[in-house]
RNA sequence: UGGGCUAUCGCCAAGCGGUAAGGCACAGGACUUUGACUCCUGCAUGCGCUGGUUCGAAUCCAGCUAGCCCAGCCA
């Protein structure tokens, strides 16, 4: 067998390992009878507010889907009540589920087009005698609806004959009646046990200015006679939706099947269970608190999980992806750590990005043999993994700020960084042996003065000397000057997310601002959304909304891993 | 006390009657010009519980238990 044969069967071989979830296998089935001959899918989203990781699931899921078995996938609004619905989100989510990498093409589409043929198709019920206009008001709807354990009451108005339902359906549309004087109502069965399947409300009138239709209608269709006919319309085979519309199902093929609207196949609905993270917020209400209460600085705060703020922050879609592919596809409620996203934006960022140096908490250093005023330029390689990426040169010269964390007076045991009479390798540039350091009033580090070997240039002793520790430094007259924001969680963790009283558990340490950063020269240009390593720090990007070129402003993405703890002073 | 769904490692999750995949996390070790990465190693005699069927059960059956969802003119 040739190299390639055999590459080809282990290729094979991986591709049978790797499961299928329950919707693919269930899509394989309706492929291998015959029920479809392609998969189509929707992502549809109700207008009311922004994405969050959530969604993310569900729009990767919808899509990958109609990628992976050569069909369409469609965005589509599910604006069906104007009451909650504006058209600031529909674009803030349109931008999202774009950058998500979700590809619609040109197929975006508003439930609010089909009011017609909603229009219709209740028509076609009432005339078949599956719906009636009720006189019932709210709380008598519910009086009649039963409760877990009752089976409801038939309507008054249930036998109306077809004529005169047409008659008053007709008037709801025409504005004839105030808002909750009339519905519309499917004749099923007010003794289900299912209490969707108990005559459930088609049509309420509302005399509201809807974002895409006007005034144009005063009466509006309820999810779950809209949601149906949408699919139905839209040619989606495979409708992919939560566990809480689990016992709708019966509700939306009762719906597929009596509206007749479907043209090639009519439409399925498949649950699965929604992701959750653990110890993060995503309730709006919580969410706007925030904002209110000036914790976060909007929508998009980088602590937050909004799809806006997660790429604020400098995650990018295919962390996002690599995220919503490792949790996996199922029916069980279940809720992620963070820690398996902070994987996947490491994944994916340590072979992309340039690795360069920042002394984020800064001291000086001095080396006093170096020659005053003598600049160098070090060329250095931008991401040891990656040729690719090039190189840059750096300028090292005698004076350079390295991380305070990085010198201790007194070491103890296993560190290896800088203390008196040790040496240590400044990364790609020289070995310099700590002689000296200098402290104000306070006790407080303020010169770390060492001395270099000339003959270690690039970070190797000729004499194969060897050092155990390696740090990172700038230059100090060339060093950039920026604002680093590190992130922790904005929730305690250790508390968990809510209190007794249903506030919220905050991290008060959540937001570290440092003012006084310098950063090597090469990220002197950097723009919104660019991202780096800090060399032993983790992965930075330049925030988009704060960052100037004069001054700019990174957000802490993630830190490294480490499994080194530095000793509390 | 109605109906629907779920239960496999700390967290996700395969498994579909032939003797518990994988990932994250964690812990050791090797390597290291990032205490990172990478690479090794370890991590469920056990699949919510109790019975049953079977040569054989996480998988089938019965009965329990626990959790989630449903009584909007929200989606």
């Amino acid at each position: 067998m040739s190299e390639k044969e055999k590459n080809v069967t282990e290729e094979a071989a991986q591709k049978e390992n790797v499961s299928r979830n329950f919707i693919e296998q269930i899509i394989d089935q309706d492929l291998a009878e015959g029920v479809y001959d392609t998969v189509n899918t929707r992502f549809p989203p109700e207008p009311n507010g922004y994405l969050h990781i959530g969604h993310a699931k569900s729009i990767l899921l919808n899509s990958g889907l109609a990628k992976q078995y050569g069909g369409k996938f469609n965005l589509r609004f599910d604006d069906t009540n104007p009451t909650k619905e504006k058209s600031e989100f529909v674009e803030s989510i349109k931008e999202d589920v774009r950058w998500l990498g979700a590809n619609f093409e040109d197929r975006l589409f508003f439930a609010s087009d089909y009011f017609e043929q909603m229009y219709e198709g209740a028509v076609k019920l009432i005339r078949k005698g599956k719906a009636y206009v009720s006189d019932l008001t709210a709380e008598q709807m519910r009086e009649y609806r039963g409760t877990l354990t009752e089976p409801g009451k038939d309507d008054p108005n249930r036998d109306r004959s077809v004529e005169e339902n047409l008659r008053l359906f007709e008037e709801m549309k025409e504005g004839r009646y105030t808002d909750g004087e009339k519905t519309l109502r499917a004749k099923i069965d007010m003794a289900s046990p299912n209490i969707n399947m108990r005559d459930p409300i088609l049509y309420r009138v509302a005399h509201l200015t809807h974002h895409n239709t006007g005034d144009r209608w005063c009466i509006y269709p309820m999810y779950d006679y809209a949601h149906p006919i949408e699919d139905a319309i839209e040619g989606i085979t495979h409708s992919i939706c939560t566990l809480e519309f689990e016992d709708h199902r019966p509700l939306y093929n009762w719906v597929v099947e009596e509206t007749e609207l479907w043209e090639k196949y009519p439409p399925r609905q498949i649950e699965f269970a929604k992701m959750y993270l653990t110890n993060v917020v995503t309730g709006k209400r919580y969410i706007k608190k925030l904002v209110e209460d000036g914790i976060v600085d909007g929508w998009d705060d980088p602590r937050l999980v909004s799809i806006a703020a997660l790429r604020r922050r400098g995650f990018t879609p295919e962390s996002i992806q690599l995220f919503v592919d490792l949790c996996g596809v199922s029916k069980a409620n279940s809720s992620a750590e963070y820690s398996m996203l902070e994987y996947c934006i490491r994944e994916d960022l340590k072979m992309k990005r340039a690795r360069v140096m920042a002394a984020l908490d800064p001291v000086k250093l001095v080396i006093d043999n170096y020659p005053a005023g003598q600049v160098e330029m070090l060329e250095v390689v931008n991401n040891p993994e990656n040729e690719a990426l090039g190189k840059r040169e750096v300028p090292f010269s005698g004076e350079l700020y390295i991380d305070r964390e990085d010198f201790m007076e007194e070491p103890p045991k296993k560190y290896f960084r800088l203390f008196p009479g040790n040496e240590v390798r400044l990364m790609s540039a020289y070995f310099v042996k700590c002689v000296g350091y200098e402290k104000d009033e306070d006790g407080r580090v303020t010169v770390v003065h060492c001395t270099y070997d000339p003959a270690s240039k690039g970070g190797n002793s000729p004499d194969g000397r060897k050092v155990k520790g390696t740090i990172h430094w700038v230059s100090a007259a060339h060093a950039v000057k920026a604002e680093v924001r590190l992130y922790e969680n904005i929730i305690d963790e250790e508390k968990g997310v809510y209190n007794e009283d249903g506030s919220l558990n905050l991290n008060p340490d959540s937001l570290t601002v440092l003012k006084e950063c310098y950063i090597e020269p090469s990220v002197k240009a950097a723009k919104a959304y660019d991202s780096f390593q800090f060399v032993r720090q983790g992965f930075f990007c330049v925030d988009c909304k704060d960052s100037r070129p004069k001054g700019l402003v990174f957000n802490r993405i993630v830190s490294l891993k480490s499994s080194y703890v530095l000793p509390k002073k």
